[in-house]
Formats: C-alpha cells, sequence, structure tokens
DNA sequence: GTCTATAGAATGATAGAC
DNA sequence: GTCTATCATTCTATAGAC
C-alpha cells in the first residue's frame, strides 16, 4: 500500500516542483517521469486526464503549501503589517542564490494557462483568493474596514507576484524588498 | 527590397504577437510561419540563431512599443502620478475583453526565459531598465530624490506585471484599477 | 493493477535544390 | 538569396502484455 502511495506522490512532488520552476510547457511528462522514477502507465492511471490533471494537483498542492506558510508567517506577529514583511524577506531570500531556487508560487503557470484552460485559471484563481482571505481576515482583526481590506489583499497578491517576476530577471531579491518597503506605506494602521 | 523586408517584418510580428501571448515554449516556430505566411527557410535565413534570436527581436521590439506608450502617457500630464493612473486606465481596459487581448507586457516571457537562457534574460531586464527609467526621470522632474525616485521605479513595474498576471487569472482589468488607486497612496507628492 | 512498448503528431533545425 | 523537403527528436497519449 505504501508503495502505491508513493507513486502517486512521487509523481506529483516531481510533478509540482518542475512546473513551477520551469513552467506548464516547459514541462514534458517523460521529465515529470523520470525524476520520480516512475513508469508512464503509472501517470495516466493515477491521473487518467493526463497533463491537465496533474498540473491542476500540482497547483493545488503548492497553493497549499503556500496557503500554510502566509498562515505561520502572519501567527508569528499581531499585525498584518509585520507579518508579511517576515514572509516577504524569506521569500526575497530563496532569490538572491537562484541557483538553488527550487520553486516558487504560481504566477508563471497562472499566466501560461488562464487563456488555454478553465479548470487551470479556475484552480490558480481560487489559489489567489485562499491567500488573498488569509490577508483579508488578518486586515479585520487589525480593525481595518471591509472595503481597505479587501483592496489591500489584493494589492499584496500583486505585488509579490509582480515582483517575484522582476526578482527572477534581476537574479536577486532585491525587487520583493523594496515591495516589502512599499507595503510599510501601504498598510496604514488603523 | 520591399518584399524581402516584408518577410522579416512579417515573421517578426507573428512572432511578437504570439509570444507574448502564449508563451516562448508554447509557440511553435511552424505556428508563427503560418500566421505570418512566410516560409522555414526565410526564418533560419533572416534569424540564424534560431528561436532564441527571434525572441529577443520580439521582445526588443515589444519593449519599444510599450516605452513610447509609456513615455506618451507620461507626456500628457505634469507628474508621474496622474500620467500612470492614465497608463494603467489603458491597460486595464485591454483586460475586460479577454478574448480581445492580442497583447500584453512581457512577464510571461520573463518567467519563462530567465533561468534558461541569458540572452533572452537579459533582453527582459533592459527593458525593465529602460521602462523604470523614464518612470524616474519624471520623478525627478517632480521633484523626488533619487533615492524615492529608484525606489517607487521597480515599485511600479512590480506592481504592474504582478497586477497583469491577477488580471488574467480574473479575466478583467479591475486588479489592474486596484494597483491604480494604491499607486496614489505610494507617490507622494513632494 | 502495474508497466512496457509504441503510436501519431508536432517540435526545432538543416541540407541542398533552384 | 529563396524556399522545399526532410532530419532526428520530443511530445502527449494509448493499447495491450504480464
Amino acid at each position: 500500500m505504501d508503495a502505491k502511495l508513493d507513486s502517486k506522490t512521487n509523481i506529483l512532488a516531481a510533478a509540482a516542483r518542475l512546473f513551477h520552476l520551469q513552467g506548464y510547457h516547459a514541462t514534458g511528462l517523460n521529465q515529470i517521469l523520470k525524476e520520480s522514477g516512475a513508469p508512464k502507465g503509472s501517470l495516466y492511471y493515477y491521473f487518467p486526464n493526463g497533463k491537465e490533471q496533474l498540473a491542476t494537483e500540482a497547483i493545488e498542492q503548492m497553493s497549499e503549501r503556500i496557503y500554510v506558510e502566509i498562515k505561520n508567517s502572519l501567527n508569528n506577529f499581531p499585525t498584518l503589517k509585520e507579518g508579511i514583511q517576515f514572509y516577504i524577506e524569506k521569500l526575497a531570500q530563496k532569490f538572491d542564490k537562484i541557483d538553488e531556487l527550487e520553486s516558487m508560487p504560481i504566477g508563471l503557470l497562472a499566466s501560461e494557462t488562464s487563456l488555454i484552460s478553465e479548470p487551470l485559471r479556475n484552480t490558480c484563481l481560487r489559489s489567489y483568493q485562499k491567500w488573498e482571505d488569509l490577508y483579508y481576515q488578518k486586515l479585520i482583526e487589525n480593525h481595518f474596514d471591509s472595503k481597505d481590506a479587501s483592496h489591500i489583499s489584493v494589492m499584496i497578491t500583486c505585488l509579490i507576484e509582480g515582483a517575484i517576476t522582476r526578482s527572477l530577471v534581476s537574479h536577486n531579491g532585491n525587487p520583493l524588498r523594496e515591495v516589502r518597503i512599499s507595503l510599510n506605506k501601504l498598510i496604514e494602521e488603523k
């Protein structure tokens, strides 16, 4: 039973890593299978809808991982302002050593697939909304009104995704740090 | 002579459109040729370094087009604050009718290629820096000090790129409009 | 149920005819 | 110089052996 589960787990783990690092179209099923050690038949046994299903589940897994990471970051501090600073600094550090980068949020996959696959677009949309809800709830706790809270939540997603792209091109986490500073101005204490 | 130039021009125009809409790996050379009407031999005659060279020149062309668009937007207004609002609103409108979208800035290509091609990464980096220099110069004109101006310039790039991704996933330009509002707060008058 | 072998199409690239 | 025909490779997906 463990072996069975491991096969599916291994395929999904390899897929998640490669999809988020290289993108949807740059990642072949053969590469995923080679890295996971599983044969091709297993992939279509566990993921009968092929590449699209594999990508959907990979995004969901990554989404959940980031959700937990954000949640933990926010829980360490009384305000969103402080928590988000901590989270972004951790993110920035990943981009300083670009060679060791082994995962990043879903922006690349979202951009690649939003125009060609409704299931993948919806998965990405739900991910963003789940993260934004974490920000939103924390802002409500911090006595922001609902309208401001929901505005700032979307802003944070945009800022982080854009800064990730910009950091990737710069080969360092400095753009993320610029964003971190700006968020201080954007999230005014109530 | 016109025919010669047209062949190269047509290939590049089709490539620029498809690369920016679909991404680097999702766009095949055959698709580019089919859309441009040119035969495959011509592509390798005009772009001997193949797909990578074609993408480089496509990004440079798109970069220049956006540069002019930003420049014109800023020239219409006395302050960066007002000019950038105008530019972003124009951008947002493109995402409201997602089916008619026929080009968007370079974020997707940048994310796809920054880890696998130094020439493409450098082309993207130069594009971002050229746009940021427009913002920077306008801010200096508006009497911002150099440090603030350079910080805000990078911020704007990150915000716009992130909001484009977010708008793509939402299938409307609202995230871009949220960003537009926030920029009012982030660019404080001096 | 697990996996091998392969189909069928598309990819980027090239050689060589005209 | 311009373009056609084809290369080897890789892609996703499937049929069928065990």
